[in-house]
This record gives C-alpha cells, structure tokens and sequence, in this order.
DNA sequence: CTGAAAGCGCTAACAA
DNA sequence: TTGTTAGCGCTTTCAG
C-alpha cells in the first residue's frame, strides 16, 4: 500500500502538503501541486479510509439492519436505501435480521466506531437493542417498520390508511363478508394495515367474523397463508373477500382459491400489501397497496445523514401516503373518487 | 467514546495492560486483569474497532457485490453469504451491481484500507474491474457467476450439467421439440446452461429450431420472458417442451402458456432454473434445476477466508453438481436413474 | 508481570 | 505557501 508519504517524498514535499492537495480547500502552489498530483499518479495512490476517518470520527459507512432478506419487499427496500447511499459516496454495511442477531451487530459494529449512523428497517416492539441505540446517543432512522414509543426519526407510509382504503373499498363494492389473513404479531406495519381495515369496518357498523382473522407471529409466508386460507374459503359459508397483510399472503390466498374451486374474483375478492412485482404476473394479478418504497429509502438516507451532522435537529416522523393499485383479484373495479 | 486509555486510568494501570486484557492470550496479573474487567465493565468500554485494523492491517470487513438484488435468486445468496460471514464475526459491506455500479465502488473501498477481500456474485466477461482486482493481489472470490481466463478461487455450481440434465430427461420423455427462453448474453452461468443443453441434443443428433431460442442481453426477467414465449407457443406448430434460464423466465412462459391456452404440462413441459421459492407454489409448480446455494455461500466465504490468511495459496476451483427437481409442470414424471 | 514508547496513515493547528 | 508537530486508539516490541 502506498501512503500519502510515499507520495510526499516523490514529490519532493512534506506530506501536509499532499494532504492538502487531497482536499483541494487548502490553498497549494500551482508547481507543488503539480508535482504531487504526478506523484500520486505515478503511485497509483489511494487514500486510506480507515486513517481518515480515525482522525475525523466520520467513517463514511451506515449500518443497514434489513428485514427478512429472501421475502419479496425487503430487497426493493434494500435496493433503493444502497442506491441513495452510494450516490452520496457513502458505503453500506449490511445485517440480515432474521433470528435478531442484525441488531446487536450493528450496535456492536458502531460503538466500535466503524459506522457513521444506523437504518432499522424492520424494527421490532420493545426491541431491547433499539432503546439502547436510542438511549447512546447513536444517530439512527426507523424505516417501514417503526416502534411508538421511541423517540426518533421515523419513516413510513400510512399503513392504517391503507388497510382502511381496502375496507372502503370492499364495502362500497358490496363485499361485506371479508376475511383478514396475515400476522397478528404486534409489528408496527402489520399492526397498522390490521387497524385501518377493521376499525373501517366497525365504524360502518359492518361486523367481522373473528374466525375468519388468521392469527400467529410469523409475518409475510405463502405457504401459512394458504394454509390458513383453504378451510375458510372451502367452507361452504365463506367470505367474499379477502385482506391479506403482505403480498406473499395474497399469493397463498390465491393459491387456497385455486386448491378449493373458488373462482377470483367473483366468487372472492383478494388484496394484498406493498405491491411487489409479483402482483402484476398474469397468474397472480393481484390488486395491493402500494408503498412508494423508492420515497421511503431517498427520506430515509436523508433524514439520517442530516442526523449525523446535527444531533440535536428535531425529530422527524414522515408518513407517506400509499395507494391501492386494483387488478383482475377484484375483478379490475375501479376506486371510487370519493374514497 | 470511552478508549482503553479511559479504561487503563480507572483501573490503575497502564493502556498497555488493558490491551493485553483485551487478547487473553498474553498474560496478565490475576489482580491487575480483575480490575481491568471491572473498569470495562463499568465504562461499558468498546475496543475502537478502527484502530485495531489500523494497527493490525485487517478490517474484519468482506465486500459483496451482489447481481441485480430485486429477483428471487440473489437474495437468498446474500442471506447465505451475510449469515456465514456474521457466523465468523466478520461484517458484509454490500453493493448492488446494477448498472455495474457495484464493481468499481468495491475495488475503490477495498484499496482504501477498509475491506480485507471482497466476493462477487455477478462476474461478467471482460471486466475491467475484476481484472484490475487481480492484478493488484486483492484477496477475492467470484462465486455463481465467473470469468474464464481469471485465476482465482472460484465456486459454481455445474450449470452445463445442470442443463444437459434437462435435456436428457426431455428427450428420455419424448419432448424433442423445444424452446429455449432466456438470455443469449455471455455471462457464465447463462452461457453454461444453455451449452449443456443445446450439446446434448446435438450429441443424440435431434436438431434445435433457432427460431425457438430467445435472444437478448437481459436476463433473468418474467416479462421479457412472456414476451418471447407468446408467438413461439401461439403458433400451431409449437414446442412440447421448454427450458428457461432462469425461474423468472419460467414464470413468464407459464404465463405466456396460460394467454395461448396451452395446458402445462400436456401441450407443453416448462423447467426453470434455480428453484427459487416460488417454484413449489401451487401456481406453478415449476421444475426446476436446484443450485446448492447455501453451500456455494459456506464455501466462497471459506475460501476468501483462507485466501485473507494465505494469499500465495493455490487457487481452487468449487464445482458443485446441481439437480433437477421434479414438479407439475414437467408432469410430474420421475427422472431416470440412469441419467 | 507490567510500563514506556513507537507507529499504523491521516488531518489540522501552529509556525515559519 | 509550506513544513513541523501533535494526536485519533490501538497493538506490540523492548526494558525493567
């Protein structure tokens, strides 16, 4: 490896002065500069990160805890949080957080000074990890998934709005028998989609069969799903609608519809969340509600970057409004202006 | 920051002490280490992660450059590469490598200091990059993807195996017409599959229509794949078989089957390639070549592990055998124990 | 067994 | 404009 004294004493001149030819703030004559800018192109030198950022305390580098990478969502998120970050020159270190081992790494990888500030993407409810992030002083944001009680910079899209949109939506369509399949776990987005949906349908006076809501903690599976779904829509009183919390939910609905002669969508409507590209396949085209991923990661990168160089800013909590996207699993109806 | 020196000061003994502390293999006074512990403990001390690589010329960080991250396959080598790297306490900085992107940001941070080796999952041909990468003795792995006249470790899965396999149990069953959909570009993995199983046609001497054999430089996607397959399975005259290049492309042709009204597996066999999750789905049921993914991660992480510690040892070349998996789009039919 | 001191490669204050 | 110098926090000789 070359250093920048390599290049100094190649160039004829003290070291400071190539630092300084480095960060072309400082002011260099023209013929010292030139000859350093020579030297370093004769050495091919690259500076070292790891020494500039021990003397400056900023290592350019975020910590990014994903959630459950082999889902359908998470890599979209994923690509869109690296996409920003590498525009700003930045790097990303990344954690899968399955079996919650990401969070404790990522707190451990930056105490030990490696990382510049942390995106959770898929924080968990009483996260012990996260309230001592919290309570360091360690700058970090909440994206997609989010936890009430922390004091922090948040972004999200409206999840309650969403599954709300969805009730409107089956309601003014007649589909008053409905089913919810999906986790019960208390993971803020699911938890949201969840609320918006029924309180939708209490506050229309419209009841909701408890045993059509599917239970259980784990979020996001087809194969769950679909198990949950066959003895429901195989029933010969079944529902004519169904809200499933995330996409691969849906799939497996549609794949319940499939194993139990149920016809989509006339004899059941199906919907499910965030839109994935799946959705759009011919096999599937299923209807979902849409998070502006790409939105969320660019304010996520941002809100985080502006932590890190001001501590003490405000807290920002940005909610993004989402959209239902109807396709052929409801039978292509149109929304109502007025929802 | 609370650093050993902190920690050396409440303790009462020097820095130096404290270090030894940190690496139990030096030998300190039980009562000296007692209080050193206790220190730490009370400072809640982190060791400066930063300057222990400054120091010892090794980071504990990997770079992964992984392919297109928005599709079924990549995530699930990210997820296996990133848990055996965590498994070895060492950290993942990761980059997307659309739009090649990915390449040179990883060879610029490795040089920097900041990465002890660095592993790419998408190889393509005359990389610049990569070749640079080589020539500078960095430490790295190509794993999936690879490059021919690169010396270096490598890791793959057999993918012309794999797609004389098909070819075989194609022709074994009788389906001597057929399409291949995918792509034409000379990336390794894609090059190797549709080798094996245009050779072996060749070999048994049934000749391939060229005008069932997709074209274009993009791989890996449902809708080109639909696209292509629509024509070819519309006209009278259509294969009885098709092998796609990836599962993507697999879907895309069921799709493409379901618009023509073609009935898979009767008028038409469909494989994929990778056996993503989605394969086993009810709606698609989709054979499909199997790559030991998870394997292919231990090893590429083994050897870049080995290749850190040993630079000057020999390169090895991983191959591992890949398998079909059988479902409902070929029929169900039982591969030949012969084959 | 323990402390003093050098140095990893860089930036920035201070002098000249 | 340029050089000298003092660290950033750690590991590791070298003395004692």
């Amino acid at each position: 490896m070359t250093t920048s004294n390599d290049v100094a004493r190649r160039a004829g001149v003290s070291q400071a002065t190539v630092s300084r030819v480095l960060h072309d703030n400082a002011r260099v004559g023209a013929e010292a500069r030139a000859r350093v800018l020579a030297a370093m192109a004769e050495l091919n030198y690259v500076p070292n990160a790891q020494a500039r950022a021990m003397r400056l305390q900023r290592t350019g580098t975020i910590g990014v805890v994903s959630g459950k990478i082999k889902t359908p969502f998470f890599p979209q998120l994923i690509d869109a949080i690296g996409s920003n970050i590498a525009d700003r020159n930045l790097r990303m270190v990344l954690w899968n957080s399955e079996e919650n081992r990401g969070e404790p790494a990522a707190l451990e990888t930056i105490r030990s000074g490696l990382l510049d500030g942390l995106i959770f993407t898929s924080a968990r409810p009483h996260s012990a990890t996260l309230h001592q992030v919290a309570e360091l002083g360690i700058p970090f944001v909440l994206v997609n998934r989010t936890v009430d009680e922390l004091e922090c910079d948040k972004v999200t899209s409206d999840n309650e709005a969403g599954g709300r949109q969805v009730a409107q939506y089956f309601i003014a369509n007649g589909r008053h028998q409905v089913a919810i399949v999906g986790s019960s776990s208390d993971l803020s987005t699911v938890r949201a989609r969840r609320k918006g949906f029924v309180d939708e349908f209490t506050r229309q006076g419209i009841p909701l069969r408890p045993e059509w809501q599917t239970q259980g903690d784990e979020p996001y599976t087809h194969d769950l799903a679909l198990e949950a779904a066959v003895p429901i829509l195989a029933a010969e009183d079944h529902p004519d609608a169904v809200f499933c919390l995330g996409d691969p939910n849906g799939f497996g609905v549609l794949d319940a519809a499939r194993r139990t002669h149920r016809v989509v969508p006339t004899d059941v409507w199906v919907v499910g969340y965030d839109d994935t590209e799946m959705c759009s396949w011919e096999s599937f085209d299923l209807s979902s509600v849409r998070q502006p991923v790409d939105d969320m990661a660019r304010v996520a990168v941002e809100l985080l970057v502006r932590r890190i160089a001001e501590p003490d800013a405000p807290f920002i909590d940005h909610r993004f409004a989402s959209n239902l996207i109807v396709r052929g699993s409801t039978g292509n109806v149109p929304l109502k202006s007025t929802q």
